[in-house]
DNA sequence: TAATATTAAACAACCGTTTAATTAATTCAA
DNA sequence: TTGAATTAATTAAACGGTTGTTTAATATTA
């Protein structure tokens, strides 16, 4: 295996047992044996624990921006269509990426590492600006009503989507489907985010299609 | 002071440091520290450290069920009003116990206590069977449309106002209130959640005022 | 006097990290 | 293409420090 893909599984590895455990409780030695590599090997690296989780959020977070950009200066693309793909998009990250999400999650509590909340920071207040602009362009053209609250709307797409994520259990014991598989849930769960968030966001920003 | 003060005493400065820095990095000698007592005494009064998280679980999570369960029944408030109050209930009681909110979030994250979880579980699906009732209710007097997603409504509610809770600073920042104090921010918050929960929730409800 | 509360010290187990030795891979003149 | 020289990767073992918990002695209260 090439050394590049070495630490690309080492990291894998240790997302899936940080989000299981919590990053104090999963011990390198945890994640050295479940990667199948030497415990030396994490600092030799990563040059510490700490800073393989930097090196994960990192990773993890650099795909995010870009999307979002691209889709603000299309002028194909009406307002809320736009609001929609935001949507679908954060969704299906979220639900395919859940371990690395439960990480964020916890790391947005504890604030700790001050490398991780400096990044979170500037995605955080970036992806507001932009969509701050998707609203405003909204509102020129009359479809999106005034004062709208941009990060309270951001707070409900982001919290419905982590809530569920966190509860899915409660979601299919409540709703007898237990037997369902993972891959269908996350199937199920897409859908039914979306329409849910749909209806949400039209209230929100005022939106009558 | 009497054993069962200080009981109390050291099981709210453990809730602190849990909430800040997590379960696993708060140590039983932080808490101890913090607390002004021994070490010992945790063992001593508690057992264990996992048995104190325990005993403020059971502590924080006795006093929830009882106020929605007699407000299901009072027939003077109709369906909606129902939905309010239990909105401004929550939004209350996650501002007013932020640390114990955050520890339960990364509770629900890792599942790693069994007592806990199993508190948890019974405590939502109490919940979501009270708020299913009152929904009921309110689609026998057609004020509801049918099909709501009683889960997905309550994620929704839990979602946003804990998402605000660890994001308050970006709220602020965006909104440029840095300068306000944490109990004023506080009153802002519940204001601005709860009209902003109401109209998602008439939404949601297909309820018309 | 008996039960309870509190203490400092010690306990074994585990933590993240480093070391020093060994193996594998790469480089490059012949 | 070979083979010595250099660099990189991997290992088991050890490092000092910290963890949650217990002990045995002392102080306090009933």
């Amino acid at each position: 295996m090439e050394v590049k893909d070495k630490k690309t599984h080492i990291l894998e590895t240790a997302e899936e047992l940080f989000a299981a455990k919590g990053f104090e409780a999963a011990t390198v030695r945890d994640i050295a044996d479940a990667a199948g590599v030497n415990i030396a090997m994490i600092s030799y690296y990563f040059g510490s624990k700490e800073k393989m989780m930097e090196s994960l959020f990192h990773e993890r977070m650099v795909s995010t921006k870009l999307k979002v950009e691209q889709l603000l200066s299309d002028n194909t693309i009406n307002p809320f269509e736009k609001v929609e793909i935001i949507l679908d998009e954060y969704i299906k990250k979220v639900l395919q990426n859940q371990s690395f999400y439960k990480i964020l999650l916890c790391e947005q509590v504890m604030k700790k590492n001050p490398e991780i909340i400096k990044l979170l920071k500037e995605l955080k207040l970036g992806y507001a600006q932009m969509f701050s602009e998707i609203i405003k362009e909204g509102q020129k053209k009359k479809l999106f009503k005034k004062n709208i609250d941009v990060v309270l709307a951001l707070t409900t797409m982001t919290g419905t989507v982590t809530q569920i994520m966190i509860s899915k259990d409660y979601y299919t014991e409540f709703n007898n489907i237990q037997s369902t598989s993972e891959e269908e849930l996350k199937t199920v769960l897409h859908t039914k985010l979306l329409v849910h968030l749909k209806n949400i966001f039209k209230t929100i920003l005022g939106y009558e299609s």
